[in-house]
DNA sequence: AAGAACCCTCCACTGGGTAGAAGCTTCACC
DNA sequence: GGTGAAGCTTCTACCCAGTGGAGGGTTCTT
């Protein structure tokens, strides 16, 4: 078992990929390709190469993974971090964007019940078809 | 302008994929991926290897296009036209995978109403930031 | 020093199309 | 019968948000 970090005077020195994995409940190739994407920077590097993350990385991916959980796309949550990142309060930003995503979510529901209204239509009408031969 | 057909004998005899375009309001290059993927079959093609397609395939176009409103997917869709193309009556296929269809939907439907709540929860405990400085 | 666990990059694949390129076919009109 | 243009063909590549695997390097424990 490889385990890691021997000092015990900062709480979250450096963790790795898979730790924080393990925190986030995230899978590790997920959060290597938010990584790849630029909405996650890990602190560091090791010697060898390996991402260090720190607490920083861990709030910024609990608003992704919250965020992504809602349908906000990449690109956006990207936005929002670059802001974020930046030290401005990003309130509006936030606020605008989950303000259209509730939007978006209430026309997302009446197509789907129109639908459901509209296969239950179907459903009744064909009440009656035995299941003998065609009627194409 | 490439106008076809000089009989008028036969109501629909062959269409080119561009007029079933026109009539399913389909994209032509959706009519040639849906062949490509064998849910649909064009009756016949010309000499030069143009499609040909009838009014039966403008009626399977018509299903394709209903139920992948619907989000019904396309392995799913091949599935239920072979049944219809097998000439046996359908009504158990389509109305199992209706009613499955129904099922997902409520489900999705919850889903979004859950996440309604939370970025309503989210939008109210952030009533009170005015928008100066971080809050990091 | 060995071995296990962990991590790296790179490439390919998913679904449901969409965009563009290069070239062939069909048609109306002259 | 020639011409122009629209229409069609196949092929390749791209979109999103990841996921899977190959092949190889690093870190830690024993």
């Amino acid at each position: 078992m490889a385990r890691q970090g021997s000092q015990s005077a900062s709480p979250v020195p450096s963790l790795r990929i898979g730790e924080v994995a393990r925190r986030t409940g995230l899978p590790v190739k997920t959060i290597r390709y938010y990584c790849d994407e630029g909405l996650l920077q890990p602190k560091d590097r090791s010697a060898g190469g390996y991402r260090l993350f720190d607490e920083e990385n861990l709030a910024e991916l609990a608003i992704i993974r919250a965020l992504r959980a809602m349908d906000v796309s990449i690109p956006e949550l990207a936005r929002i971090l670059e802001v974020r990142r930046a030290g401005v309060c990003n309130c509006a930003v936030l606020k605008d964007s989950i303000a259209a995503k509730m939007e978006s979510i209430n026309l997302r529901i009446g197509e789907l019940a129109a639908m459901k209204d509209e296969l239950a239509r179907l459903l009744s009408s064909w009440q009656d078809c035995g299941g003998s031969k065609l009627q194409r």
